[in-house]
DNA sequence: CTTGACTCCCAAAACGTTTTGGAGAATTCT
DNA sequence: AGAATTCTCCAAAACGTTTTGGGAGTCAAG
């Protein structure tokens, strides 16, 4: 409730004893420590946030942009993750602010006005573009940060990210083991890194196989895009006999596809991001998604590390993408 | 980048005629704001977050704890329903903190920490009780909040509620319509608000009737708690027929129960929140839902409103429940 | 020429902390 | 005994804004 002076007034002592006092200081004597540590505690003396952030020249806050473009925020349980990030940032002092992004501005715009405006110490970003502003204008600010996916960026920065090369290469690979040849890809926009990556681990996967890697349609990362993806693919006249989708969302949208389409049961699919209505789809979804437990303290720590000055090399996760194996994925093949 | 200070030396003026330049105060001459606004954009300046903050008393953040207890948080588009709100905060200037509430403290230690260190202006609570704690203690502070879900507090304050007992008792004079007499419910812990308002609409409609509502157990607002309430139900010696459940959860688990049961596929139940799983469970699940288009912008409304100083009782919005039906609701009965 | 009103600007105070750089008293060392 | 060291404490500065309470200068009215 009240401020230091009139706590140390109250005390008979100076604000810069008190102040110290509560901070354990071992320049205040341990009588004087007790005597103000209960009378604080006594009037619920909590130090003013906005005075001390000036003085310390430290926002004591991290901010999260929330993209609102479409195609969704992907991560299955965005909140928990947020929930559970915010709580271990909590626990270093630091607090999580999220920053949605307004029509008409730009993820840039707050980006700037966070980090000039002094608001933060530190940012989060997620769904990095292949060349990501963002990224840049906070490299060039000097302020830490932490994405959640990698960028084309030539100077280092931490991250947390799947293999999705990785991934698609060995989800492509295991449809050609079970006998497909023609293998079409979803992909997500290309600016996008995930997205990009996706489809070269699909591509190479197929080059390796000396196969076809021209079944690949590009649209928006959501329901229709991966519909209209799906339809285009299918007009072909050599048709797909399975789909790697870069989403679930547009997996699901190719799931609509081949339900209008004749003979579309026959055609396998597998998405990315283990979106819990793929468990629900029918035929159920099989799907990817990254390894890592409690991803929110992953991002924690790695901003507090940032934070504290760690190098950038240091900072970088690359998750190991599984397979999540439900009925989609091995559809029974008609003859061709 | 730069300070106040070193603006207002490179043009020449005070620091006074700066800030106030900025402002658009009408006792700086049109030239001197044009010149002083033009230099400020070049040099991208932005004033220092926290010093107006503490000059100005304000914190300029809202914050809503996120509680992490079982029975999660339950309206279906949590983070889209907090991304709008924070949206329309942020056009006044306020941002929205997550404060999710570590294990081993309260909600109210959260509340205390923000209220007391002065690092909020205003707060947003979920998942009122009765008789809830943190609302006592932001009304003897004297902090705006707006809650979702009312409380029994004698002194009113800002809410965004759902009817419930006009929906549970609506339900169940449709379950009674159809020819049920024995409809249980399944409740939530009874020192929830919406738990305790939808049960007592539900027993209200059964004491109209003059039909039997004994047939009521309690359990945890998790599938597992519907689970349990469930069969507990349905070890009494004339089962239900029906189930009106206070959440989609619940409803869940319970629906669990009854494909574990004898004669189970016969019993009909309703849910509430509108969970998307609902749509996929077998019976898909039929549910109610607070009606109301973009619930984030209703809350931050209410949210400005309550710290320019509107009376409480002008901050309360109740609204109607809506039916969303499905299969559950109207399974076949079979005779007695 | 004085008075009052108006325009444009500014010095200084205030917000509540943390931190710097000692000061005085008590203790220990020589 | 004096000198050096340690123990406690404190006054004042600093963080960067906004706001208060004027102060010059100009101009029109008396």
């Amino acid at each position: 409730m009240a401020n230091l002076k009139q706590l140390a007034q109250s005390l008979g002592l100076s604000i810069t004893t008190v102040s110290r006092a509560l901070d354990g200081y071992g320049d205040v004597s341990a009588a004087t420590q007790k005597r103000v540590r209960e009378a604080a505690d006594m009037v619920g003396y909590r130090p003013n946030a906005s005075a001390r952030r000036l003085r310390k020249q430290r926002a004591e806050l991290v901010a999260i942009t929330l993209p609102s473009d479409p195609g969704h925020i992907g991560p299955p349980h965005f909140l928990d993750m947020l929930s559970s990030c915010a709580e271990h940032l909590a626990s270093a002092g630091l607090n999580l602010v999220i920053a949605p992004v307004p029509r008409g501005e730009s993820e840039l715009d707050i980006c700037r006005r966070f980090v000039d405006g002094r608001r933060v110490d530190a940012m989060l970003l997620v769904r990095t573009k292949r060349q990501d502003e963002r990224v840049e204008f906070l490299q060039s600010r000097g302020i830490p940060f932490v994405t959640n996916g990698r960028t084309e960026s030539l100077v280092p920065h931490p991250y947390i990210d799947g293999d999705g090369f990785a991934g698609f290469h060995a989800a492509t690979v295991r449809f050609q083991a079970a006998g497909h040849r023609r293998i079409g890809h979803i992909a997500g926009p290309q600016e996008y890194y995930f997205a990009h990556v996706r489809r070269t681990g699909w591509k190479a996967a197929m080059d390796e196989a000396g196969l076809n890697a021209d079944l690949c349609a590009e649209g928006a990362p959501t329901e229709q895009g991966g519909y209209l993806a799906a339809l285009e693919l299918l007009r072909q006249p050599s048709r797909p006999t399975a789909f790697v989708c870069s989403t679930d969302e547009m997996a699901i949208g190719a799931l609509r596809a081949l339900r209008e389409i004749d003979g579309g049961e026959a055609i396998s699919i597998v998405g990315h991001d283990d979106l819990p209505t793929g468990a629900f789809t029918s035929p159920s979804l099989s799907t990817m998604r990254m390894t890592g437990e409690n991803l929110g303290a992953s991002f924690a720590s790695l901003l507090l590390r940032a934070i504290a000055g760690e190098p950038a090399e240091e900072l970088q996760e690359l998750h190991a993408i599984e397979f999540i194996d439900r009925d989609s994925h091995r559809r029974p093949m008609k003859a061709a």
